[in-house]
DNA sequence: GTGAAAGCGCTAACAT
DNA sequence: ATGTTAGCGCTTTCAC
């Protein structure tokens, strides 16, 4: 009962006459043998690990996505390295600088910045490596993303849709991808709405998509002049914010402020007023960026994938469009 | 230039002379070297790695509990493998294997069963433990958690004040600790209201604690006979799912059924209506399991310490505590 | 202050 | 079918 032995039991079993098995088998129950990743790693250069670096992972969005990740590479021997950046490139920089110390063998990431040059190289030295929510523009990564032009466009069009002409925007900052893909969806559906009246849209940037944020940002808002009579938030957590703010403030959602939200997590059907939002889906991008990460991983010739989602608009009270005669600028009426 | 130079410049270089440090930094940079986590490991023995295993990470509490725990651990360079059980003792079992042959330095646990001798196995040999938001109860361990009898007393003991006679109770399963004890103190309540009435606390045991199943055990309970004038749930993810049904069923929050959840996550003040809730510190939890954690694995004569908090009753519209005359058992009242 | 060499636990190639 | 051995990349004596 050799050294060679004990592994091939462990890992080619059928290699192994069954009775030596049984014995080597009995004799790593009685010793309580584990055996060690770390000497299987540095032999055969696969450390069974993933990393999953993400702006929030206490951010239900984020939180979803791992969870489809999870599952998939869970079933295919892998263990999540988890990330939270929290939108600091420093944070992130130092992240994967540790996760490539752990020869991970594949990247999850949504970067905080714009440019992808850093994840790229990563890629380039042999990591696999997929985008999360994000696309790789030039450079030449998978990814599993949404839409996020179009589903900006949605939010703001829906709120000139109905009626209203000053819109603030409650955005992070625009270096952060989807933040200023948003963005520019919704000044899309400000041309757009140019066209019949003099619609203008006030972005007020704050520097992270958290409850707080928008907490602070809503009672900024409430002293602009003209007073906005609708907000766009660039995603849940924010209108989450935004909408206790109000409701401190006592301005009534949506009569006198209507508020659209961006993920449609899942307490956003029954925040009240329930929110309006742009539905992602969450589950979905991260099992199939965690699939796209396994071809990659595994598959012998491969060839970049980018899978792309499709926004959708889920109107609820609290952009008013419910209401018969939908609502103009700060004319506030009373509750139906 | 040798390798244990290098070595020395990465990990003591105070003991290299500038010229020759400088050289080697050059060189470290130019041929883009990574230190290999996996050989670090092999010969010092600490693979700079956290376990955390949780029942959901989806979960805002469990989630806002591993920020906590992130925050401290990544400062002290540690990197965090998180493992949802989704309350799978098969895949707890996997995931501690796992984590095991990963030789991870330390490890932060929810277990999924009341049965704690697994994890105290573990520790035994030789894994710094801390367990999450559990108490060790006879085996010796550290831990971090609420006084979730207390809880459950606040919560249950809320709704019999407001006159509420029959009470459900979605619960989960009672292997889950944080359930039995959650239970133990609703039952505690129940006593002390009998003295002074005919009460009854009736237990909905679902297998999760997730929206979803929420959303089923409402629909049961609107079929009991008769109908409870309340319900008090595990957690607020339960109580979400209760008021999306109840709210889909037409009834009426807190008029016809009131409602109390657990937890207090960031957006039960701003559902409709808003939840009533057992507050408890989630961050702080996670802050300080990783601290305990962080002691036992460094400090040379370790002994084990646990922390209890102590949970608080947030009470908000869904309990119906708010309206003057607070309601009894089936008797719908008018909107104020 | 610097270099040479042993060994952590494992696997794969080879020898028996 | 089983045993033997070299070596993955690093740290840590120990000589120089």
């Amino acid at each position: 009962m050799s050294l060679g032995t004990v592994s091939n039991v462990l890992n080619n079993p059928e290699v192994v006459a069954l009775p030596t098995r049984q014995r080597v088998l009995e004799a790593i129950d009685r010793t309580g043998f584990v055996r060690s990743t770390a000497a299987h790693q540095l032999r055969v250069g696969k450390s069974r690990t993933v990393g999953v670096v993400l702006l929030d992972i206490a951010n239900p969005f984020f939180a979803e996505m791992v969870r489809g990740a999870e599952g998939v590479l869970r079933d295919n021997g892998y263990v999540l390295m988890v990330c939270s950046t929290d939108e600091s490139i420093e944070r992130e920089r130092r992240y994967l600088r540790v996760l490539e110390e752990h020869r991970v063998d594949g990247l999850l990431i949504t970067p905080v910045e714009h440019d992808l040059r850093e994840v790229a190289e990563l890629a380039g030295r042999g990591i696999p490596t997929v985008l999360l929510d994000r696309d790789g523009g030039e450079q030449e990564l998978c990814s599993a993303t949404v839409d996020d032009i179009r589903g900006g466009e949605l939010a703001a069009g829906h709120l000139f849709e109905l009626g209203h002409q000053a819109i603030a925007f409650v955005n992070g900052p625009s270096s952060i991808r989807q933040c200023a893909d948003r963005r520019e969806g919704a000044q899309r559906a400000l041309r757009r709405a140019r066209r019949r009246s003099p619609a203008t849209l006030r972005e007020m940037t704050v520097n992270a998509l958290s409850v707080d944020q928008g907490e602070k940002a809503a009672i900024g808002l409430l002293s602009l002049t003209p007073r906005p009579s609708a907000v766009m938030c660039a995603n849940d957590q924010l209108a989450l914010g935004v909408l206790k703010s109000l409701s401190e403030a006592g301005v009534a959602v949506p009569d006198e402020m209507a508020v659209v939200g961006y993920d449609d997590v899942s307490f956003a059907s029954m925040l009240s007023p329930a929110l309006t939002s742009v539905r992602q889906p969450k589950y979905e991008l991260g099992a199939i960026a965690a699939e796209l990460l396994l071809e990659e991983a595994l598959g012998s010739n491969h060839k970049h994938r980018s899978v792309r989602f499709e926004p959708e608009l889920v109107v609820r009270a609290s952009s008013g469009a419910t209401r018969r005669g939908a609502g103009r600028a700060g004319q506030p009426r009373p509750v139906p």
